[in-house]
DNA sequence: TCATCCGTTAGATAGTTGTCGAACTATTAA
DNA sequence: TTAATAGTTCGACAACTATCTAACGGATGA
C-alpha cells in the first residue's frame, strides 16, 4: 500500500501545473510506465522535442516532486514517484 | 459507486488546465463543498475576485466538464461533477 | 590528451493566460 | 417603465511559459 503525506498548497500548485502540458504529462506516464529508470535519451526516442526542452520539463516534473532524478555518470535516472501521485490523487478526492 | 467514462486526451488536456490555476483550484473545493448548488455571487464572498475574472473560470471549468452550469433566473446554479472528478483520478491511477 | 556523448544552462521569442474595467444582457422588483 | 441586481463579453495588458539554438560541463573511451 502507497504512502500519502498530505501536500502543502505549494506542492498541489506544483503538481497541478506539472501535470497541466500534455508534453510533461506524456513524459512522466513514460517514466512511469518502466519498473526501474529510464534516460533522457530514450524519452528523446519516443517524443520529438530538443534536449533542452526535455531538460526543462524534467526540472519541473522534479521540483513538483513528481520524479526522482539521479545523476548515474554520464546518464540520468528517472522515476516516478508514486507516493507523491498518490498523495495528490488523495488530495483530489477531498473535493 | 460513481461513473468512471474513460476521458479523451482533449478532455484530460482541459481538466489538467482547469485544476493548475490555484484560484480555480479553490472555486471548484468551494462548489464542490455544497451539496446542492451555489450561485456566483455566493464565492466572491469568499474569493476577492472580480465578477468578470470568476466568469472566465467558471467557463474554463465548465469546458473541462468539471462544473455544471444551470442558469435560474437572475442566478446561476454551479455544481461539481464528480463523475468527471473521479474519471480524471482513475486517469492519473494509470501511470 | 582528445574527441565524443549525455545532459544542462542561457538567452530569445512566440504564444498563452490571469486579471481588470467598462459596456452589455437578462431578470426581477418597484 | 424605471431601477437594481446577477452574470457575461470585450478589449487590453502584464506575467508567464513552451520552445528553440547555441554554448557549456562532465563523463567515457580511444
Amino acid at each position: 500500500m502507497p504512502e500519502r503525506e498530505p501536500l502543502t498548497a505549494t506542492q498541489v500548485r506544483l503538481i497541478a501545473k506539472a501535470l497541466a502540458d500534455p508534453r510533461r504529462n506524456e513524459i512522466l506516464k513514460q517514466i512511469g510506465s518502466r519498473k526501474d529508470g529510464i534516460a533522457c535519451a530514450e524519452i528523446r526516442e519516443c517524443q520529438s522535442i530538443t534536449a533542452a526542452t526535455l531538460s526543462h520539463h524534467l526540472r519541473e516534473l522534479e521540483t513538483a516532486g513528481l520524479i526522482a532524478v539521479v545523476r548515474k555518470g554520464k546518464f540520468a535516472d528517472l522515476s516516478i514517484r508514486r507516493d507523491v501521485l498518490n498523495s495528490y490523487l488523495a488530495y483530489l478526492k477531498t473535493f
